[in-house]
DNA sequence: CGTTTAATTGAAAGCAGTCAAACTATGTGG
DNA sequence: CCACATAGTTTGACTGCTTTCAATTAAACG
């Protein structure tokens, strides 16, 4: 991942192969961070799906995030001194655990990497920029619409669907929790797009029937996710 | 601002200095950057504020983010091929241009620098998260609270606002972008704000009555903010 | 199979939006 | 100094999208 951007040379591949790790499994619902967290280690999501969320002083929730396998999930810890959010997994997960000070290391060692890591952070943010448009602006229609539109074209980056459609990796609680709804709501939008002919459904398996039109919906454009051209695969229709 | 968090050596330090740069003075409502942008320089606010926003496809604007005096508006710029918004200036100011090229290599030679780059870049991605939290799940008056709330210790921790306000450099409707609202309800909820007695107005003059309960009420707490302790100015009661 | 979790549906209520107009401050030109 | 223009703030009445509350159905799980 993170020679997405940067070309790397030999010996920055060796220096990120050489770090410490320790892989472990972990089950849906775990938190792999909580807010206030003293970070010590970051992890890698190696397979399996896990969110960013923040709580409310009310008890509500937001999900921030929605972490795909191959994303690196706590960049932030290795130089925040406590964590602001928490992660937790959506399904059960393998994870790759790197001491945080080897990882600060690694960085002030090889200029390249560290580049390399400023710029998948870059991603991020840009991502949760078009949350915020998302969740601030739209209608929930078109919440729900951009959402979809924007796992499947994440997952399909990395190989993880195919044009068609994708499983989704959460409950339509934890999608309302992302888009700033209720998930009786977010039931209602759902059933709406499907009737609309836009996507079709079974169980959590959606699949794209006018994925132009989605887009449309959803006020989608690929770019703030900063994917590389080469990465893109195409849809159908 | 590389500094807060990095200690950076002298030769850094001069590195940074020894920059290339451009200072120029911009109007209100000029664009430092339009969404679509290939950057060929990064730019630091010197003095003036400006505000980070996009526009949905019905030509809503969200503002992302409030740029205030001694923030680097551009870092995204400085690895990303494309920008995926737009910076425009709230009030006259000040700012310094700098080359893409120069500070990629400024990073890749000085990997302190780029720690410090990648510090600050994740302490806005944090500040971002909790903008999508402050849109996403909480109701109109504890958005403005929470926002009031940010302001404030963001310009304190700057110098630039005393403990017992600050000039809100912006409109009721560049407000109500900021926070998912309209400009008339954005107004309804600062009357409502006053009239309990949180905050006086006069213009955009803002003064906290009860800075305590205004945290509470917009949920507010700093740690997003990962502000240094000792930059902490203490808040009247 | 009973139990639990998730999805679905209906009816009613509410927060915020929309529309429209009035008011205020500031600035301009005659 | 006043009429007029402009930008921003304030108010009121009405509408509507989304939430809330409650109940039912369906799927997943030991």
């Amino acid at each position: 991942m993170l020679q997405s951007h940067a070309r790397l040379s030999a010996e920055d591949r060796q220096a990120i192969l050489d770090l410490p790790y320790r892989i472990r499994k972990v089950d849906p619902g775990a938190y792999l961070v909580r807010e206030g967290d003293v970070p010590t280690h970051c992890s890698v999501l190696i397979d399996g799906f896990a969110f960013r969320q923040k709580l409310t002083g009310e008890g509500a929730r937001q999900i921030l995030a929605v972490c795909i396998p191959g994303d690196a999930i706590d960049f932030q810890n290795m130089f925040l001194d406590i964590s602001d959010h928490a992660v937790q997994l959506l399904t059960r997960a393998t994870v790759a655990d790197i001491p945080r000070d080897a990882l600060q290391r690694l960085v002030l060692a090889h200029a390249a990497i560290g580049s390399a890591v400023i710029y998948v952070t870059l991603v991020e943010a840009s991502i949760q920029r078009e949350w915020v448009v998302n969740v601030g602006r739209r209608d929930a229609r078109a919440r729900i619409a951009h959402i979809l539109c924007e796992f499947g074209v994440r997952l399909e980056s990395r190989g993880l669907a195919s044009g068609g459609g994708f499983e989704l990796p959460m409950t339509q609680e934890q999608l309302a929790d992302a888009t700033g709804l209720t998930s009786v709501h977010v039931n209602r939008v759902l059933k709406t797009l499907e009737a609309e002919g836009l996507i079709t459904r079974q169980r959590r398996n959606i699949q794209y029937v006018d994925w132009r039109a989605l887009q449309d919906v959803g006020d989608f454009n690929r770019r703030y996710l900063h994917i590389a051209p080469e990465d893109h695969i195409a849809h159908h229709a």
